[in-house]
DNA sequence: ACCTGAACACCGTTCAAGT
DNA sequence: ACCTGAACACCGTTCAAGT
């Protein structure tokens, strides 16, 4: 039996928080949630799986320290002043933006429900709200309605994208799968999806997801004027 | 060493694609998603784990499938006529109130995005929205953003839940333990968390739910009354 | 046609032992 | 303080063999 070579190199610098992020970020980008294992990621750091146990406490833990990376870094670049509503949707769309470049991050917000990723969205949309002039009584209602639009929305996409990837397919030929499949469902019972199905193929989800936020946005009376 | 006795009765009845989902329903209910395997299953049902794969593709296609149960019982329970906002009402606190009932569907309806559970919902949401007038070119927008609000509330919901019971902590002891969480946030750079915090500890996640639902709602404008 | 259960190729996590 | 890597207790899935 030959001995595999173990033909990464040694890491320079030592191990760290931040660069076994890095590298679970790569990991996932590359390969998807399956491809995320402490071997692999240990592999890629040039170090034993045990190593990593050292700085992050389990999967889960890492996995929403990843997601909040991404998160973090779109909060940064994406709110920087402009009307209430603006940066309402400028925050809404580097949302979808950062969760489809990075498909995990969608099923990966909603199971770090609470923590450190979905408040930094939470507090952002909140402060907006706030400023638009809203009753304090219906603030959390409107703040709830957005940040749930948006995390289902990603996670749909994610899990859309997942699937894709474990079945081998491109984006256009995945909706074309889901529209075949929607319009081979009874007539008499899924008039609705059938009705929808045909537009499913050349869509934009992406102008369809803006159009929800506005749709959510208009319905807000706020005391002072919402420019957009 | 003690041959361990197998204690489990022969079944009576042969195995069914039916009779594995609803033992599926089972162990989900008692012991969340992880207590879901194919070992834990076949003994459940008396057989070997490889029995399993003559009736169900993977675990993937299980879960969907015991899904799918769940939606499609709740469905049929709820849709029962009435004016077209009622029913909208009424299928989304179905939709909570079942996805309480079994904690692991939030998630696993996300998953299965684009799948027969999610589009059951999406059809009824689809045929009462119609059924209020909306213009054709927003009945999607309105749609999905129902559809994406109730799966997002859902999916955190089912994350908050999957969290309390990994950590042991009843329902009023995780709030009091997120409210700390949020409260011990740097001040100038989470005011809005903070201020929501507090509220945390005794609001009404159900009531919270409809308030956001009732908002959506609100926003409709059809050609036709939506009388509640 | 349907079921059995051993076997395969993995996982996350731990921990004695090293530096 | 930080890292190593073998070992443990699991997984989902397959498949020859049975009935």
């Amino acid at each position: 039996m030959v001995k595999k070579a173990r033909s990464s190199q040694r890491r320079e610098d030592s191990l760290s928080r931040d660069r076994i992020i890095e590298a679970s970020i790569e990991l996932l980008d590359e390969s998807g949630e399956d491809g995320l294992t402490f071997r692999a990621l240990s592999e890629r750091l040039a170090t034993g799986p045990g190593a990593i146990y050292w700085h992050i406490a389990n999967k889960s833990d890492l996995l929403v320290a990843a997601c909040d990376a991404i998160v973090a870094r779109m909060v940064d670049e994406h709110v920087v002043g402009g009307s209430p509503k603006a940066t309402i949707r400028a925050l809404a769309l580097g949302m979808f933006d950062a969760m489809e470049a990075h498909a995990w991050v969608g099923t990966a917000l909603i199971r770090a429900a609470g923590q450190l990723p979905t408040v930094r969205v939470l507090e952002c949309i909140g402060q907006q709200v706030r400023a638009l002039g809203v009753a304090a009584d219906t603030q959390w209602t409107i703040v709830s309605v957005l940040l749930n639009y948006i995390l289902g929305v990603g996670g749909q996409n994610a899990a859309n994208a997942q699937f894709a990837r474990t079945h081998g397919l491109d984006r256009s030929s995945f909706l074309d799968a889901v529209a075949t499949d929607w319009s081979a469902l009874d007539a008499s019972d899924y008039p609705f999806a059938r009705s929808v199905a045909g537009a499913m193929r050349d869509h934009d989800d992406r102008v369809d997801y803006l159009a929800g936020i506005d749709l959510i946005l208009a319905g807000i009376k706020g005391t002072r004027t919402g420019r957009t």
